[in-house]
DNA sequence: ATAGGGTTAG
């Protein structure tokens, strides 16, 4: 009803004279506020046409002015509407009235971030320089649309250079100004100009404010100059909860991830609060420890708050069940969001096939099609590297193919990694050469890895050397592929090699990474290095279950493989190495504080063994326990003796 | 609407 009144009202207007309600019309409603009652409905067809028809004096309304032009182009902006923005420039540019485009920052400035924001990059330049060298001064604002439409569509160099051309031009910065430039410094990440527009933000008149501030925490995040943001947050006058935000990113930037809960801790404790940013980030590190307690606790206040939750702490809050291996919790949060997007679905789907759960994930592929979302490369990655672990080489097969045919996208190198890993696996070592040759990019470290993975899965000695030596080429350094290396040959019963591996590691300096893992017992997460432990490992408590354990175990068969272990040392000492493998000392940590018949979650940073992969199948029976042990690779869920894997991982 | 934050793979 209120879309045709509306409509009726345009074409009385354009076409016919004055009519009395008309003249009511003109008196209550003039042309601005007319204007803007149909930019608010969305009916830009209608305001443009009434704008251009005023011009030409063909309504009972005066001219159109500055407020006029304004009032639509918000309008253009808000809805992104890129041809009623085309048509209402063009004819500025074309009336008399193109001295209001010369003259007016604002206009000016507003089709900047109309073009910017439609990604018509060319548009918006144009509109920048329409003029520009005539002019004696050009305001500060147009040159910041100008840098915040390069900085959004990610061409931080070209913004960059527009701050600069505004300071050569002798505008001084603001604020603004200084925010823009920021973000530019953070995204390149381009640390020399970043510290000239910190010292520029020193030197203003103006003092910064706190938009200014916290995006100084993130230019040096993203540098990697962690103390300047620890000194640039400890000088703050004022700070905010995007302030503590800042400081939180920075350190999972940093690989600190306990600092990170540390400092959103502190947050409630000073009594900050915290966003929707502060929980998403908080999840994702949950994910990554697989603290499920603390990613419950943030469940928790999701579902408090009074606000509807936006889609990207959602999101990671399907990751952080996902990583902690329950999918069930995971499906119920994503089957109740009312708003999904791509991630959502890609988030569910990885979840499904990290965890082993093909049929879901291929379920969850179609059910995505018929919602309407297209799987993009993420998409795919989740699943090839799913099918791969699950022995399932023909589906993935078809899936890479379809993704070309049906999808359009074009395989990247990860793509062809999960090919080339999952005919590998399978022991189709030829094909996966022969990919690996018709690919059109160079095979990366990790492609090689993986053909060496399958050779220690099926046990091909000689090509593993041929293999190994293209690795070393590439990643000469890095300790798991001589690990990798040196277990093909202790598999195959080749000790001499074993020592030569050893030695090689020796003389290059490279020293096999620690291994670490961790466990969560309430709010706390306690982490275990391999070897270490020693107070614990001397404890009556861990003695008691280590024994108990060790006996049910040798009844139902575990035998100690000690191939795995590096060193050279006597058969009696090994056993002793591998039983103090980082994920044994967790789970025995766990089998003592965790609550009775909770399945244990270990996380681990290294690939599990052969031989903890094994013991901790039999220590699942044995505790009667389901165990999660997630390494660096996948999900490994114990039960009843068996794993997820199959073995085959 | 001339400015700031975060999620999925490898």
């Amino acid at each position: 009803m209120a879309v045709s009144c509306l409509s009726l009202s345009i074409t009385n207007l354009t076409v016919t004279p004055a009519t009395k309600s008309q003249k009511q019309l003109h008196t209550k409603k003039p042309l601005n506020s007319t204007l803007k009652s149909l930019s608010k409905s969305g009916k830009l067809d209608e305001a443009l046409h009434l704008l251009l028809e005023s011009h030409q004096s063909r309504t009972p309304f005066g001219q159109p002015n500055l407020e006029s032009y304004t009032t639509l182009l918000h309008a253009c902006i808000s809805r992104k509407s890129l041809t009623h923005g085309r048509r209402l420039y063009l004819h500025l540019l074309q009336s008399e009235d193109d001295e209001l485009l010369l003259k007016s920052p604002t206009l000016r400035s507003k089709f900047i971030t109309l073009f910017s924001a439609c990604g018509q990059l060319d548009e918006a330049r144009r509109a920048f320089r329409h003029g520009i060298e005539e002019m004696d001064c050009v305001s500060e604002s147009v040159y910041v649309a100008m840098a915040i439409g390069f900085s959004k569509n990610g061409n931080f160099r070209e913004a960059l250079l527009i701050y600069w051309e505004m300071l050569s031009k002798g505008v001084e910065p603001g604020n603004f100004a200084f925010s823009v430039a920021l973000k530019a410094c953070s995204g390149i990440p381009d640390t020399r100009n970043g510290k000239a527009v910190h010292a520029q933000i020193v030197k203003a008149r103006e003092e910064p404010d706190q938009v200014v501030y916290n995006a100084l925490l993130r230019f040096y995040t993203e540098c990697g100059v962690f103390d300047e943001v620890l000194k640039v947050f400890d000088d703050m006058p004022v700070r905010d909860v995007a302030t503590w935000n800042a400081l939180v990113a920075g350190y999972v930037k940093k690989d600190q991830v306990f600092e990170g809960l540390e400092t959103f801790r502190k947050m409630q404790r000073e009594k900050v609060g915290f966003s929707w940013v502060s929980l998403t980030m908080i999840l994702a590190v949950s994910a990554r420890l697989t603290a499920l307690y603390t990613g419950k606790e943030v469940h928790g206040q999701i579902v408090k708050s009074a606000e509807c939750p936006d889609v990207l702490v959602l999101n990671s809050l399907l990751d952080m069940y996902a990583k902690c291996g329950l999918m069930d919790y995971c499906r119920k949060v994503f089957d109740g969001m009312s708003f999904k997007d791509l991630t959502s679905w890609n988030t569910l789907i990885n979840g499904y096939a990290i965890n082993g759960w093909m049929t879901e994930a291929m379920t969850a592929f179609e059910q995505m099609s018929e919602a309407g979302y297209k799987a993009d490369e993420v998409t795919f990655i989740s699943l090839l590297s799913g099918c791969s672990h699950a022995g399932m080489t023909n589906e993935g097969q078809i899936l890479f193919d379809r993704m070309r045919t049906e999808y359009g996208i074009d395989p990247n190198l990860e793509h062809y990694a999960c090919l080339v890993d999952m005919l590998g696996r399978a022991g189709r070592i030829e094909e996966a050469l022969e990919v690996v040759k018709k690919m059109p990019m160079e095979p990366s470290g990790s492609i090689w890895g993986s053909l060496l993975n399958s050779c220690r899965l099926h046990g091909y000695v000689s090509l593993a050397e041929i293999i190994a030596k293209q690795l070393f080429k590439i990643e000469p350094s890095n300790p798991g592929n001589y690990v990798m290396l040196s277990n093909i040959y202790a598999n195959a019963g080749m000790w001499d090699r074993v020592k030569l591996v050893r030695e090689l590691m020796e003389i290059r300096g490279i020293k096999k990474e620690a291994g670490s893992s961790w466990v969560q017992i309430r709010d706390r997460v306690h982490s275990f290095v391999a070897g270490g432990g020693f107070e614990f490992r001397n404890s009556d408590e861990y003695r008691k279950v280590w024994n108990e354990l060790t006996k049910e175990m040798e009844k139902s068969g575990y035998r100690p493989d000690t191939g795995v272990v590096l060193h050279d040392i006597n058969e009696e000492m090994k056993v002793e190495w591998v039983c103090g493998h980082s994920e044994r000392l967790a789970m025995v940590f766990a089998l003592i504080h965790a609550g009775s018949g909770l399945p244990i979650r270990i996380t681990k940073n290294l690939r599990v063994c052969a031989d903890c992969h094994t013991w901790m199948k039999h220590a699942s029976k044995a505790s009667q326990r389901k165990i999660i042990l997630r390494d660096t690779n996948r999900f490994h869920h114990f039960h009843e003796g068996k794993c997820s894997c199959n073995d085959y991982w």
